[in-house]
This record gives C-alpha cells, structure tokens and sequence, in this order.
DNA sequence: TTAGGGTTAG
C-alpha cells in the first residue's frame, strides 16, 4: 500500500510549508547526517499539523523508510503529547515495523524513541508493550532502552514488570551501566521497595550526582526526610558537588520536616555554592517556608518573584487552602487572574475550589465548578470529587449528588468524598448505604466509615467494622488504628487493646505522636496504667496531648499523686499546659482526694499559666470538694463563682451529697438544676436516688412521677465484660444471656459464700419500694454482679475479670466485688463511669474513696 | 538516556 494511502487516515495535511532557505547549525549537521533538513526541522514542531507536513516532505525526499528520520518523527509527536500525536506516532511506528526487513542499530533507535515517548506522557502500559513487541521481533535492548522502560514502569508503579526489566538487563549484562543503576535505585524507592534500592546503590563501583540524588530523594519521599537529610552530607563528603535536583530534593525534605532552620541553612548553603536558582528551586523554597509555617518570608519570596510559574502561584494556593486560609488562597486567586499571570489550570481550580470548600464559599465555589467545567476539566475527576467534597462542607447534599451522578468516570475517591460529606452533614444512615453500595472500598473508605462510628459513640459497630475489614483482606494503617483504639478505650476491652497494641508493633505500622497518644489513652481507659505509661515513656515526642493522655491514665486508676508527678515533669520539659490538661489533672486529684493539691493548681492555671478556668474546671473543683465531704465549702465555692454555675456544676453537687448524705443540700442543688435543665435524665434519677436511699419512698414517687410526666427514662444499668475478644454485655436482671442459668447458679453460690463469710446485703443501695426480699433478689441480680458471675465461669483460673459499667457502681456491687477477690482469689477490675477500681484480696484501689 | 516543584476523600 503506498504511504500516502495509508496516511490518509491520519489528520489531514495542509499545504506544504517552504522549508527555509537559510540552515541554523544544527539543522545544517541532520541535513548533512541525513541529507535531509526537515528531519533536523522536526524537533521544533508546534503542531501536528507542522509535522505532518514535515513528514511528507521526507516521503518526497525518499528518506521516510530511514530509522533516523523515523525516529525523529515518533520523537517529535510525542513531544507534542496529544491524542492525535500519539496515534499519528504510533501509526508511523507500525508502518515502519512492517516494513522493515533488515534489523540493526537503526530500528532499535525507532523502538528506544517510541518507548522514551510513551513514558514521558506517562502512557507507561505502551511503552511496556513496545518493549515486548521489540524482543519478540529478535532486538535486543540496548543501555538506553532500559532508564526509559525502568522510568516506565516507576509511572505505572509496576514492580512485576520492572523486576522483569531488571532480570533483562542483568541478561545483557547492561546492569553496570550508571545510567541504569540510577534507573534501579529511583525505580525501587519509588516501589517502596527502599531496601533493594539502596543495595542496587550500594553495588555501585561508579557514583554520580545523579546516584545520590536519586537515593536522598528516594528517602525523602518515603518518609524518612531525616535519613535524606543524612544522605546529603554523606554526599557532600565524598566529594560529589550537589546540583539544583539534589537541592529541591533536600529543601522538600525540610519541608517534610517542618525544620525551618536547617531550611534557612540549606538556602544559605545554595547561595554560597553560587547556584543560580531556577523555577523549581524558588517553588521548593516557598513551599519549604509555607510548610513550616512562615507564610510571611513565603509571600515576601513570592512577591518579589518576577516570573511567577503556574506551579509556583499553584504552590501558594494549595498551602493557604491546606492551612485553613482559604481566603488569602482565594485572594491568590484573583491576583492570578487580574495580571499577566499565567492561566490557572486544574491543579489551580482544585485548590480553589478546596479552599471554598473550607470558607463554605458556595457562591465563589459553584463558578469555580462553572469555571472548570467551560474549560473542559470536568474530564478529570479529582475536579469533581473537590466539588463534591466542596458543595457537601457547604451543606449542599443536593448539589454534591447531583455531580457524583452525572460523573463519567467515577473513582473510589468520589465514592469516599459523598460518604464523608454524609457523615459531616450528620447523615449517618446515607453514609452507611452508600459504604454498602459502593463497587470498590479502599483503606479511606474504611478509615471514614470506622471514624464515624466512633465519633457517634458506636463503639461495637466499630471494632464490628473492623473486623469485617480485616477479612476483607484490607491492612489497616494508623489512622484506623487511632480510631480502633479510641473505641477500645471507651470500651474498657483490655483484650482487644492489647490485641491492637501487639498489632501495631507486627506489623510495623509506623507510630506518629497521635497514634501512641491514643494507644496511652486506650490503655489509661481500659484500666492498665502500666502499659499506658510503658507507651508513654518511649515516645520519642511529647506534645501536650500526649501528657494529657498520661495524666488521664492516672485520673481513672485514682492516683492523683502520680498525676502530679507528670505534670511537673511536664513543666520540667517547657511544654505549655492547655485547658484540656487542666480538666484531666484536677479530675485525678479529685479522684485522688488531694483538695489542698487541687486548690493550687487551680489558683495556678491564671496567675502562672494565664488560662482563665472555665467552667468545667470549675465543676472539676466542686467535685473535688464534695467527694471529700467539704460540702460547705463546695457550696461557697459555687457562690463566689464568676460565671452563672450550670447544670454540670449543680449536678456534682448533688452527686456529693449523696455520697454524704446530705438531704437538705441535695434538695438545694436539685431545685437548681430542675430551673436550668429539667429534662436531663441523669439530675431526677440522682435525686430520687437520694431519696431512696433514706427510704423517702413519697419523695421519691413525686420524683418519679415528674420525670414520666417530662417523658424522661431512667438509663438502665448495664455492665460489660470481654471474654476471648467478645464483648458480653448485661442489664440489671437481665435474662437474655444463653448462658443465663449457669451466671444466677454461680450468682446463688456466691452469695451462699458471702453470707456465710458474714456479708450483709445493704439493701439501701435498691432504689424501688418493695420488701426486703425482693429487696435482695434485685440487689443480687445487679448488672455487675451478674458480669462478675459470668466472668468466674467462663475464665480460666487466677484470670483477672474486667468490667466495665456505664454508670457509677453501687456501694453493694462495691463490698461484693471486694469479697470475691478473697473468697474466689481472683482480681477484679471494674471500669465505672468515672473511674477504674482494682479490687484484690478483698480490698479495693480506691481505699472505699469515689 | 537516569534524578527535582503544585493535586481531591479519613
């Protein structure tokens, strides 16, 4: 077929253009190479349509069979990096194949161009298939075929086929080659695969800037700035002067780091060395500057930047939205589109349209839509899944659905930003039909869906998830793990916990100061102070969520003493106490009983630390005084407060009335509280409480008659306890357990046991009107005593038995669990709504004060 | 021929 035919089916050419007379010096060495000055012309090509035209006048000329001409044609569309390029190359490409008889250097040269094309427009799969149809068409591959198949193959993140690309050239022993090796380490690292990349460096006999690069910028992007860092001076060291590529890659290692002062010694160190800074050594720097914070010298760089690149100016803006000033990214914005700035593109739009999203900018945020979707962006999703996400933050569920339908290309990420849009605009149910309906779930997926059961407080739905995860064959990563934790905590499932601790460390699941903050939480929740303080002591950083972690731990085991310990460690290392670190110190010293403790940290929060208490602060020291039976005092400390007390503050009042049985007061308190918030539940069932633990039956009708009245119900008692992994869970009087006639034959034996060891049940701590003897079989068939009973059959010997009860435990449950630590040896832990009791040998942690 | 800057969802 002749090869005009054939091209006739490629974009059509125009007239032919008169190729110039007068030759440039390169021009003039490929006309005098190939006789041929329009292959020389090819390379500055701005459209098809140039090339093409090009093209026909090589096939006049008779060159158009000739490899070099070929090649340089299949190069010169690729540099154009459209559709029409790339098939009007590949189509040359065939043509070529087809026609060629003889194989020699000239062909593998046509080959190398076409794969170096399609890797460089990252159509990595192509380049891979080139190479096949090269060794199946008896080529051997050549020292430059492999850099361009390796970098083929790093695009695609494909680690089989470049492992089969390594195994080829240790096969034509091209391995050696630098280029190559430097091909290797970039390909290995960009795998993940960082330890047979460093082996690939580290049998070099030959190293280059290159080398070095690619290892220091291999280690900076696989999290280990540091390490890159290190690499740098090891570099320098051996006498290798770093160029401008090594530099961007330690600057963006210090951005990684957010270490703005070995950033500003890099920048001296650049300009010492004389390097002339180009584009991309400015976005690194300003990018460098934004990510540690200094956005001042960020932006005096940028404005005194004279040429601002489209990446610069896409730098600036990502950083602003990222960091929540969505305005000056949209302020960014404008300038960009006021000056002769340059046209902002789709990375431009999706920060834009993040930083409405942020702002809740739904006027601004629907033209960026309308902006995208003129400039035909919309074929790109990240566009649509940022709108997405963008119209949902502005609470448009409507509009955020109406993108994701009328989507061509849905991705899981649009899938994951419409279930994390339903989860923020309190949509609970959507969000988990939608996780249900999904045709793909990656680790976001699940990360959003387990986040948000605990954020509702569905704790078991949670871990439930979790393990449906898991069987899923999905590996879980630490921001699953920080939610795992936090549920396991609230939880009290020590089992489980010490399951995702074990986890953690198998698996090398990398452990961020969030992660070990909440791994000292879970373990402080779950009553296992020891391992929460073992987490704690090696974390190598410490911020002030950490500490408030530890201190928790110490509030729920009840040891104010060693709260206070951390905290002056604390101090002792220069870091700054917050608000929330107050609450959870002075409730440790409450549960600790240390009043005297308690009033000068609480004197010291404004006059050292210059933070004003606030009312929880407050509520922590009325709690402290009245555990402590400081009735009096608790009261004149409400008196003199300088904000209106609230419920919170009346309520731990009441709460310590109770505990010291102080009717008159407790009336006092409970008339408050009924003003300000006669709907809580909580405040009638404390009262009536009260009431019925002097026998004050009338009172305790009007009460309940109140509160049935107002429509409120009393929250059942329940307790929990985790045998192998399970969590068992049971209300007061509870029948439903399978196992329901062992656990009251077990309870029937105890109490045999109890009474014989002379137990006296104090039947004050049942709060209905009814006699004695059903007195005793109510107060006997509580939820933690049945727990317990569960517990004792159903764990091995000397076991400890965990439990945890939603409210606060009753003075009977309390003197019962302590006999059966004696009378069973065994130890008893139960979780109650404010804290832990260890009970063992027939006393308990608490020292009978909570 | 190899290495470098900006990209949405938890």
């Amino acid at each position: 077929m002749a090869v005009a035919t054939q091209l006739s089916t490629l974009p059509s050419v125009t007239a032919l253009p008169e190729l110039p007379t007068r030759l440039h010096q390169h021009e003039k060495r490929a006309a005098s190479q190939n006789s041929a000055p329009a292959i020389g012309l090819l390379k500055n090509c701005k459209t098809l349509n140039e090339v093409s035209q090009l093209h026909c006048h090589i096939i006049k000329t008779g060159l158009s069979g000739r490899s070099f001409a070929v090649a340089n044609i299949v190069s010169a569309c690729t540099d154009l990096a459209t559709p029409g390029s790339l098939a009007y190359a590949q189509k040359v490409f065939e043509q070529y194949v087809d026609e060629e008889e003889d194989v020699d250097d000239g062909s593998l040269f046509v080959y190398n161009s076409l794969i170096r094309g399609y890797s460089q427009v990252g159509l990595s799969q192509s380049a891979v298939s080139v190479h096949v149809q090269m060794v199946e068409n008896g080529l051997v591959p050549d020292k430059y075929t492999f850099p361009f198949l390796l970098s083929a193959c790093t695009k695609m993140n494909g680690f089989e086929e470049g492992l089969q690309v390594h195994g080829a050239a240790v096969k034509t022993s091209l391995d050696g080659d630098v280029y190559v090796q430097n091909s290797l380490v970039h390909f290995y690292f960009e795998c993940g695969d960082v330890a047979d990349g460093q082996k690939v460096f580290d049998g070099m006999p030959d190293r280059n800037v290159v080398s070095w690069t690619s290892l220091i910028c291999g280690y900076a992007r696989r999290e280990n700035p540091r390490k890159a860092v290190s690499l740098f001076f090891d570099m320098v060291d051996s006498g290798i002067r770093p160029n401008s590529v090594t530099m961007v890659c330690i600057i963006s290692a210090c951005s990684k780091l957010q270490d703005l002062s070995l950033g500003e010694r890099v920048c001296a160190y650049i300009n010492n060395l004389g390097l002339k800074l180009n584009t991309h050594m400015v976005n690194a720097t300003v990018d460098m500057y934004m990510k540690c914070g200094a956005f001042g010298t960020a932006k005096l760089i940028f404005d005194g930047c004279e040429e601002r690149s489209l990446v610069l100016y896409n730098t600036v803006m990502s950083n602003y939205a990222r960091e929540g000033m969505a305005k000056e990214a949209i302020d960014t914005l404008n300038e960009m589109l006021s000056g002769e700035g340059p046209r902002p593109d789709r990375v431009t739009l999706l920060s834009a349209i993040s930083a409405c999203a942020h702002l809740n900018e739904l006027v601004l945020g629907k033209s960026c839509h309308a902006y995208a979707l003129r400039n035909e962006m919309q074929g790109w999703e990240s566009i649509l899944n940022a709108t997405i996400d963008m119209y949902m933050k502005c609470g448009e569920t409507g509009l955020a659905c109406k993108v994701f339908e009328r989507m061509p290309n849905r991705t899981t990420v649009s899938w994951n930003s419409l279930v994390a849009g339903y989860i923020n605009n309190s949509d609970l149910e959507s969000a988990q039909k939608i996780f249900q309906e999904m045709p793909e779930r990656d680790l976001f997926s699940w990360n959003t869906m387990i986040g948000a059961l605990v954020q509702v407080s569905s704790f078991e739905e949670a871990i439930e998830l979790f393990r449906t995860m898991q069987r899923e064959g999905i590996k879980p990563d630490r921001v699953t793990l920080v939610s795992v934790a936090s549920a396991c905590g609230y939880l009290g499932a020590l089992g489980l916990a010490k399951w995702v601790h074990r986890y953690m460390i198998e698996n090398q699941i990398h452990c961020d100061i969030k992660l070990s903050t909440a791994m000292v939480d879970m373990f402080g929740r779950c009553g296992d102070p020891q391992s929460a303080m073992l987490v704690f002591n090696n974390m190598k950083e410490r911020d002030v969520s950490a500490w408030t972690a530890a201190i928790g731990a110490m509030a729920m085991e009840g040891n104010g003493r060693r709260a206070m310990e951390l905290f002056r460690e604390m101090i002792a290392e220069g870091v700054k106490p917050d608000e929330v670190l107050f609450v959870g110190l002075l409730t440790a010293l409450s549960h600790g009983g240390m009043v005297e403790e308690g009033w000068s940290i609480f004197k010291s929060m404004e006059e050292t630390y210059g933070i004003s208490p606030s009312i929880v602060h407050c509520g922590c020291m009325v709690d402290l005084l009245g555990r402590a039976g400081m009735l009096e005092q608790a009261l004149d400390f409400i008196k003199g407060m300088q904000s209106e007390p609230n419920d919170v503050i009346w309520a731990a009042l009441l709460s310590a009335c109770r505990k010291h049985n102080n009717l008159e007061m407790a009336s006092y308190a409970a008339e408050r509280l009924d003003k300000l918030n006669p709907y809580k539940s909580g405040i009638s069932v404390l009262l009536s409480n009260i009431y019925a633990s002097e026998g004050k039956w009338s009172d305790v009708a009007k009460v309940r008659l109140q509160m049935k009245e107002k429509g409120i119900q009393k929250r059942p008692g329940s307790s929990s306890v985790e045998i192998s992994g399970r969590i068992h869970e049971f209300t007061s009087g509870d029948e439903f357990h399978p196992e329901m006639r062992h656990i009251t034959g077990m309870l029937d034996e105890i109490n045999c046991r109890l009474r014989d060891a002379g137990h006296e049940p104090d039947l004050k701590a049942v709060l209905l009107d009814v006699d004695e003897e059903n007195k005793e079989l109510l107060l006997s068939r509580h939820s933690e005593k049945l727990a317990i009973a569960y517990g004792l059959i159903s764990t091995g010997h000397k076991m400890p038995i965990r439990v945890v009860k939603n409210l606060r435990i009753c003075s009977d449950c309390h003197a019962f669990a302590k006999l059966v630590t004696a009378i069973y040896d065994r130890e008893i832990i139960i979780r109650d709504n404010s804290r832990f009791h260890f009970f063992s040998q027939g006393l308990c942690s608490c020292g009978d004060y909570w």
